[in-house]
This record gives structure tokens, C-alpha cells and sequence, in this order.
DNA sequence: TCAAAAGTGTTGAATGTACACCCATGT
DNA sequence: ACATGGGTGTACATTCAACACTTTTGA
């Protein structure tokens, strides 16, 4: 970013969004293979990468502002959005525009609320906005070097994904409409960490009573074709306000 | 609280803290019978409780300013704190406050950050400040009317409460030094608000291996004077920090 | 002597885990 | 034919829940 993009930003920011508090998105894709996180690279900042954030304009509710800032920043829509947790400390975003005038709003002390998000990959086409030379998805498991504790918060948010899959469904955001069992199952494998056993997962998935097997099959694979499913809404939304499984 | 006192600690607030931004701290403690809350009545408030909150200096971390709002509206201290959600709703803070003036700092839009303690009943003694009239400990199942969503935040942390009380250790911060299995089993089934099996809950606790048992027992009870306990602070930490019970 | 506390045993149900079998099917 | 997917069976271990028994001990 040039720094007169930088000082016009500032002013516009100063007057439409609340000071001190921003937002970071921890935005988890699924491509078939792994879990993977959506960063953006600053045109400024030549090595590392960051989330995708913003701020939060002065009439617009705090879940209002995630949801925006990811279409903006990313082109996710339409997403399971979740705070997770507040990063406060003091030292967090200091060191970074020291160059600036003291009135530059990047420069302030911020708050930051920390959302994760799980998106269906392949509705997701990330955009390059204004401020970013570039925006991709990258493995969990091969994070890139990454802006003040960017990295931190995706490790936290991770943890609290691993911990939400215990007792809640997952995987009505992270699939596409339709998805076959042996997809489902990476998705889990791929949270997690670790492998699962086929036919215990299958029980296990089906005792939960979340999804709707249809009437046809993925063609054109190799062997034999998998059934189709898809998610219960109504009982998939039940099990995620039950804290039962 | 007066209009002129309101009107003095708005031009304090404005010069020393962060706008826009407060934190609301659900404070449990156990008295041996029943999980409760420490709530405020302000002066100027006749009918509706509180909860103990404030804001969060300019050179403060979060963390900080949760412990200090605390320890001076409720004296609480040395205590256990766990920022659990963030409230941002725009209409969460509506409709107070509307007979003042606009540059008022309590009619700002706030983002509230809810943090939950648990603290020694017994080490507490509820503190009056300045700026309100009652500071005391009220049954969770017998809760005031309250302010805003003051009340939607004590349930949403009860419910984390809740949660965390499956798989990680509780009761470091709830009881005091030593305590016997009775009481903490007592705990627990306020917590959860229903009655535990004795064999079962003595035979779960000590699995964990988070506990020492002391040389002595309590005299003075009507019965068999029952064994004193206090937790193995070393495997209480490791216990708190894996996610396995 | 009575009631509470401490500790242990037992039993059946439920759940989790590992493995394996059978069938279907697309190339 | 063969590799993959779908679905089920089974056997073992672990855990949980309910209950009961014993011993200790303070007033």
C-alpha cells in the first residue's frame, strides 16, 4: 500500500469506524485434502501474511461487521461465523507503523476480536481487494510467516475448532451442498489431525441423524460411485443447539 | 449516582480509557450451598442490578483491566478470569441514558467484553464503591431484575461454565485452601444444578490425581469429621490445560 | 447409638475401538 | 479383476450409573 492510500484510509476509517477495536477472521476451507486458512499479503509488507480484518463502523453490529469485512476482504459469503475469543495485550499490534504520525489510525492500540469462520472451498473465489497484493488459501499445517500475532490467533482459533467437533456438528459450512460420506470423513480427519475408522464414523455420523441421503451418486470417478448426501438443516441446526455429542 | 458525579467521571473516562469498549465481569461464588453472583445496584438505579464493569485504560491489556475493575467494584482479587464472549449488538446499550447530552460517556455505543471469575467465597467481602449503593452475592436461580442484557450475560456464562466443568478441573478458585471432598462435590452439583452419585463423583475426582489429601480433618461438624483436601496445584495446571475430562 | 463421611465392590448399560465381512459397482 | 464405497456384525475394553456394603468417628 503507498502511504497516500495509507493516510486517506486513515481518515476515512477515523470518521465511520469505532476506534481501538478491530476484527480478525480465522476463515477455515476444506479442499478435498486439508484444512486450509485464507490469508492476505499487504502490498507494504513484502514477506509476511495476515488475516483478513477490519474494523467495525459506528452503527453496524459486531457480527454485522465479520460478516462484511470477510466478503470484502475475501469474498466469503454466506458463512458460519463464530467469535471466539478477544486478543487484548498491550504489545500485540506495537512496533508496526512506528513511522507514522502518532495520528495515523493503524498506528492507534487495538482490541481485537478474533471470529473464525468455516467456508465451503469451492465457493469461495478469494479476492485481491484494494489494499492486498494478494489473497489465498494455505494450509493449516504450512502456515507462512505472518504479521504481529496473526499466527497465534489461527493456532487458537484451530483449537477451538478441534474442541467444537467433539460436541457439534461440522461440516454444513465447510462442504458443498451435496458431499459423499468418504468426504465427510477427510473433512473430520482433516480438523482433527489423525485418521478415523470408516465404518465407526459412518455409525457415528448417522446416529446424529444430520443427513439426508439423496437419490443419486458422484459419477465419473475411478471405482464405484459414492452416494450423495446432504445436511438435515432442521435436525443439523437441533444437534449444534443441543451440547450433547 | 448524581448527574454532577456522572458528569465528572464522563470527562475522566474520555481523557484515560478506551472508548466504545467495556468489560462486564460475571463473578461466581460458592457459599457451601448454592452457586451465586456478585451484582451491583447503582445509586441512581432504584430497581435494576448490575454487573460489576468499567472500562479499559488506554495503557492497560484486557486482561489487567478485568482484574482491577474487580478488585475495586467488588474487592474481589487473586482470582480466576476467563474472558468467555464479546457482545456488540447495536441495540445492547439503547435506550439509557437518553436525557443527557450526546457527549456523554456512558451514552456511547459499547462493545462489551464478557469475562467470567470464580472466585472464594470466603475471601471475598463485597465492596461498595462510590458509584453504587449495594454490592452483593445473589442465587443464580433467584437473579434480580438487571439492566440491559445483563441477565442474557450471566446465562451465557453459566452455560460456558457448564461446558468447561466437563473437561477441565473446577474448584481452585471456588473454595478455599482446604476443603472437604463433600464440599466440592456440593460445588460441582450447583455448577451443574443437579445431584451427583457420591461413590461415583469420589472415584472421578480422584482419577484425576488433582488433589492432596491433608493430615487433618475439619472438627467441630456434628458427625465423623470429614477428611481436608486441597488441590495439587502442579496437576491441577496440567489437568486445566489438557482438554481430555 | 446415630448420622455423616470415606472408601470400595459390584453389576448392567452404554459407548468406543478395532477389525472384518459381504455386497455393489465403475473402469 | 480390483479398488473403492456402503453397510453391518462382532468382540473387547472402557466408562458410566445406580446401589450397596463396610468401617470410622464425633457428639
Amino acid at each position: 500500500m503507498q502511504i497516500k492510500e495509507i493516510i486517506e484510509s486513515s481518515k476515512r476509517h477515523w470518521e465511520t469506524a469505532l476506534p481501538h477495536l478491530s476484527i480478525d477472521c480465522v476463515v477455515f476451507g476444506f479442499d478435498q485434502q486439508q484444512l486450509n486458512v485464507l490469508l492476505l499479503k499487504l502490498k507494504d509488507n513484502a514477506e509476511n501474511w495476515i488475516l483478513p480484518g477490519g474494523y467495525v463502523l459506528k452503527k453496524e453490529a459486531l457480527d454485522d461487521a465479520a460478516r462484511r469485512i470477510l466478503k470484502e476482504r475475501s469474498g466469503a459469503d454466506k458463512i458460519f461465523l463464530n467469535a471466539f475469543n478477544v486478543f487484548g495485550d498491550l504489545n500485540r499490534s506495537e512496533g508496526y507503523f512506528t513511522e507514522y504520525d502518532d495520528d495515523l489510525w493503524h498506528k492507534q492500540r487495538f482490541v481485537t476480536i478474533g471470529y473464525y469462520a468455516l467456508v465451503d472451498h469451492e465457493s469461495v473465489t478469494p479476492v485481491i481487494d484494494a489494499s492486498s497484493e494478494d489473497c489465498r488459501w494455505m494450509p493449516i499445517d504450512e502456515l507462512p510467516e505472518m504479521v504481529m500475532d496473526h499466527k497465534s490467533i489461527i493456532e487458537n482459533a484451530l483449537a477451538t475448532l478441534r474442541e467444537q467437533i467433539r460436541y457439534k456438528p461440522i461440516g454444513y459450512n465447510l462442504l458443498p451442498e451435496e458431499f459423499t460420506m468418504p468426504e465427510l470423513q477427510r473433512l473430520y480427519e482433516a480438523v482433527l489431525g489423525y485418521k478415523l475408522n470408516r465404518g465407526n464414523f459412518y455409525r457415528r455420523i448417522m446416529r446424529y441423524n444430520i443427513l439426508k441421503k439423496l437419490d443419486k451418486e458422484r459419477k465419473g470417478g475411478a471405482h464405484k460411485s459414492p452416494i450423495l448426501y446432504s445436511f438435515d438443516k432442521d435436525n443439523y441446526q437441533k444437534a449444534l443447539n443441543e451440547f450433547s455429542w
